[in-house]
RNA sequence: UGUCCGAUGGUGUAAUUGGCAACACAUCUGAUUUUGGUUCAGAAGAGUCCAGGUUCGAGCCCUGGUCGGACAACCA
C-alpha cells in the first residue's frame, strides 16, 4: 500500500500533500488521460465589468487560478462586455486591481469580449448562411409570448422560415444601423418545443445604438451572453469553462454553438458549473450590494463591511487569508452556505503568524503610579510577536501616569474576574506588577483615576523572585505622556441576521446591525504607531487584529479599522 | 405541469470508485500561557433524505418517491 504507481497522471508539480480530486479537478484528471487537449490546461476568469468584485467571486478567481496552476496551465482574465449599457472602465480598473491585489496574475494581457466583435459577426454570418439564424421582426413582448412555460411548449416566430437571402440582407442593414432599437433580432433556428427554454430560437444579436467603452461606436448590434462566451472561450482555447451552477442549463446551447462553428483538431471547451458562495450574515447580490451603496447606508463599496474584495481589503484582511479560505470550503455543486467564522478563522490563523503585537487603550482609564517618580521614564523591551521571534523586539516608554483599557477594571469584581479591583494585583505587560490602592471618582460617581503602587522588583524579564510572580491578570497600557491619539473605528458584521437575503416578508435592509460601526476617538496608542503607514497591520493586544485605514489614516492622523476581534472566551462566558 | 441539478454531524468538504463515515470550522472540557490570544490534549455531535432492490457487503450501483435549487431578460 505504501509502493507509489510509476506513472502518475498529469499531477500538479511541487510536494502537495495528497488531497482528494474535488469534482472539478476529476474532470480534469479525466480529460488528461484521455490526452483530450494535448495535455493542456487553460482556464479564464469573465467577469463583466458592471460592478465590484466581492467574495463570491473570489472564490471563482481562486478557483481558476489554482485549477491552472495545479495542471501546469494558464488562466485568462476576460472582460465579458457584450452590454455597453451597464459597463463601465471604472469597474475594469477596479477588476483587475482587486486580482492582482488577491495575489494573481492572468496570461498575457487582459482580454475582451468586445474585442471578438468581428469574429463573433463572421460566425453569425455563418449560421445565418446554413439556415440555422434567422432576423425576427417581432417586438420583445411578442417574442416572449411565443416563448411558452417551462411546462408549455413555445410557438414558431412567423419569421422562421425567411430565405438566406433574405436574412443575410436583413441582418447586414441590422449592422449598418438602418433599425432602430428593438426593431430586429437575429435569433438561432433551434426547437420551439424543446423543454429547455434556453433552446427555444435564443436571440443571439440585439440592435442596440449605445456608445461601447471599447469599441466606441463601431458596433449598434451586440451579441447576446448565449452568443459570446462560448467562442470567446475557444478563441482563447480555454479548455475548461468554469462558471457557476445558474449556467447548467444554458450549457446545450454553448455546446449546439460549439457544434456548428467548430473547427476539428482545435482545442473545443467545455463548460463546468460549481456551486456559488454563500456567506452567513452578509448578502452576495451584486443588486443588493448597489441598493447599500446608492442608499448611503454604506460609505461606499469600499466599506470595510462591505463583503467587496476592496472593502475586506480595507477592513484589513490579507489576501492569504481569502485564499486560504477558498481553499479549505472547496467546491461541490450543492448549495452551501458557509459560515462567516470559518473565513475569521483563516483571517486570525494568517495574522496571529504575520501581524506584530503593539499596545492600544481604546477606553482609557488613567492610573497614577504612586510610588514611581514623576519625572521617570524607562524604556521596556517587548517582544514584537511571541510567535515568531525573527520578528525582533521593540521598547515602549513607561512612566508615572498610563492608560489602561475601562473594562480592565471593576469595582466589585466577581471571583473569576481577572483583572484590576480594588486592593488587587496584576502585571502590566512587559513592566510591573501593579496594586490598586484607590479609586478616584468624579461628583457623579464616575471613576475617573486609579492610583496604584507598584512592586519595582517585579520588572518583566529581570529574574527576580518578584518578576516571576503569578498574578492571574495582565493588562495592556500606555504611557500617558508618550501616548499618541487615534481614531478607531469598531466594525462588526453588516448584518444580524444569518441569512438577511432569505426573508420574504422583510427587506434586507430592516436587518443591518445597527451596531455594526462604531467610532471611537479618545484613544491611546504606544509611540512606535505615530508614523504607521496606510494600511499596516496590528494585533492590538488582547483586542484584535487592527489596521490603519487605507484611505483616511495618515502618520500625524491616525485611524485604525478593527478587522476582527480576537477570540474571546471571557466576554462569551459572561453573555 | 416540463427539463436540468442537488441531498453526508450545527456549517462546509471528504470517503482509496462497493469494504462498517474522515477532516476543518463552530461548540464544550482540561493543560500551558506575562495576550481570557496562540498552542496542546480531549469530548460531544451524522449512520449518509425516504422506501424498495442488486450484493457476502451500499453513502457510493438500480427502481420509485420526497424535499431543495435553477430555467420563461433584446442582462450576464
Amino acid at each position: 500500500m505504501t509502493a507509489e504507481k510509476k506513472e502518475t497522471p498529469a499531477r500538479p508539480a511541487g510536494g502537495e500533500e495528497k488531497k482528494s480530486l474535488n469534482f472539478i479537478e476529476s474532470f480534469i484528471e479525466e480529460d488528461l488521460k484521455n490526452n483530450k487537449n494535448n495535455g493542456v490546461v487553460m482556464t479564464r476568469f469573465p467577469p463583466e465589468p458592471n460592478g465590484y468584485l466581492h467574495i463570491g467571486h473570489a472564490k471563482s478567481i481562486c478557483l481558476n487560478f489554482s485549477l491552472a496552476q495545479r495542471y501546469n496551465g494558464k488562466t485568462n482574465l476576460r472582460f465579458d462586455d457584450t452590454n455597453p449599457e451597464k459597463e463601465e472602465v471604472e469597474y475594469v480598473e477596479s477588476i483587475m486591481e482587486d486580482i492582482n491585489w488577491l495575489g494573481f496574475q492572468w496570461e498575457g494581457e487582459a482580454r475582451f469580449t468586445s474585442d471578438y466583435f468581428d469574429q463573433l459577426y463572421e460566425w453569425a454570418l455563418k449560421l445565418v448562411n446554413t439556415g440555422f439564424a434567422y432576423v425576427d421582426d417581432q417586438n420583445s413582448e411578442d417574442i416572449a409570448k411565443q416563448k411558452g412555460t417551462p411546462t408549455q411548449a413555445g410557438t414558431e416566430s412567423p419569421f422562421r422560415n425567411r430565405s438566406i437571402e433574405e436574412n443575410l440582407d436583413l441582418f447586414t442593414r441590422m449592422k449598418n444601423g438602418e433599425f432602430k432599437n428593438g426593431e430586429r433580432v437575429l435569433r438561432a433556428k433551434i426547437d420551439m418545443s424543446s423543454p429547455n427554454m434556453h433552446m427555444r430560437d435564443p436571440i443571439i444579436y440585439r440592435i442596440l445604438h449605445k456608445e461601447h467603452h471599447r469599441s466606441g461606436n463601431k458596433w449598434c448590434i451586440y451579441p447576446m451572453y448565449d452568443f459570446a462566451h462560448g467562442q470567446s472561450d475557444y478563441i482563447e482555447s480555454i479548455t475548461h469553462s468554469v462558471c457557476t451552477l445558474e449556467f447548467e442549463v444554458h450549457r446545450p446551447l454553448y455546446d449546439w454553438i460549439l457544434d456548428h462553428l467548430y473547427v476539428e483538431g482545435t482545442i473545443r471547451p467545455r463548460q463546468i458549473e460549481f456551486a456559488r458562495l454563500n456567506l452567513s450574515y452578509t448578502i452576495m447580490s451584486k443588486r443588493k450590494l448597489l441598493e447599500l451603496v446608492q442608499k448611503n447606508l454604506v460609505s461606499g463599496w469600499d466599506d470595510p463591511r462591505m463583503p467587496t474584495i476592496t472593502g475586506l481589503r480595507r477592513r484589513g484582511f490579507t489576501p492569504a487569508s481569502i485564499r486560504k479560505f477558498a481553499d479549505t470550503i472547496g467546491v461541490a455543486k450543492r448549495d452551501n452556505v458557509i459560515d462567516v467564522a470559518l473565513l475569521e478563522h483563516s483571517l486570525r490563523d494568517d495574522l496571529n503568524r504575520t501581524a506584530p503585537r503593539v499596545m492600544a487603550v481604546l477606553n482609557p482609564l488613567k492610573v497614577v503610579i504612586t510610588n514611581y517618580p514623576e519625572d521617570k521614564e524607562e524604556w521596556l523591551k517587548i517582544e514584537n510577536n511571541p510567535e515568531d521571534e525573527a520578528m525582533g523586539t521593540r521598547e515602549m516608554p513607561f512612566s508615572h501616569e498610563i492608560y489602561i483599557e475601562q473594562d480592565d477594571f471593576m469595582e466589585d469584581a466577581p471571583k473569576k474576574f481577572f483583572r484590576l479591583a480594588p486592593d488587587k494585583e496584576v502585571r502590566l505587560k512587559a513592566a510591573y506588577i501593579i496594586k490598586c490602592e484607590e479609586v478616584i471618582k468624579d461628583s457623579d460617581g464616575n471613576i475617573t483615576e486609579l492610583r496604584c503602587t507598584y512592586d519595582p522588583d517585579s520588572k518583566s524579564g529581570s529574574g527576580t523572585e518578584a518578576s516571576k510572580r503569578k498574578v492571574k491578570g495582565t493588562l495592556h497600557w500606555v504611557s500617558a505622556k508618550h501616548a499618541v491619539d487615534a481614531k478607531v473605528r469598531l466594525y462588526d458584521r453588516l448584518f444580524s441576521d444569518e441569512d438577511p437575503a432569505g426573508h420574504k416578508d422583510k427587506d434586507f435592509k430592516e436587518l443591518i446591525n445597527p451596531d455594526s460601526l462604531k467610532t471611537l476617538t479618545n484613544c491611546k496608542v504606544e509611540p512606535s504607531l505615530k508614523d504607521a503607514e496606510p494600511e499596516s497591520k496590528y494585533q492590538f493586544q488582547r483586542l484584535g487584529y487592527f489596521c490603519t485605514d487605507r484611505r483616511e489614516s495618515k502618520p500625524g492622523n491616525l485611524v485604525f479599522n478593527r478587522t476582527v476581534p480576537l477570540k474571546d472566551s471571557w466576554s462569551k462566558k459572561n453573555k
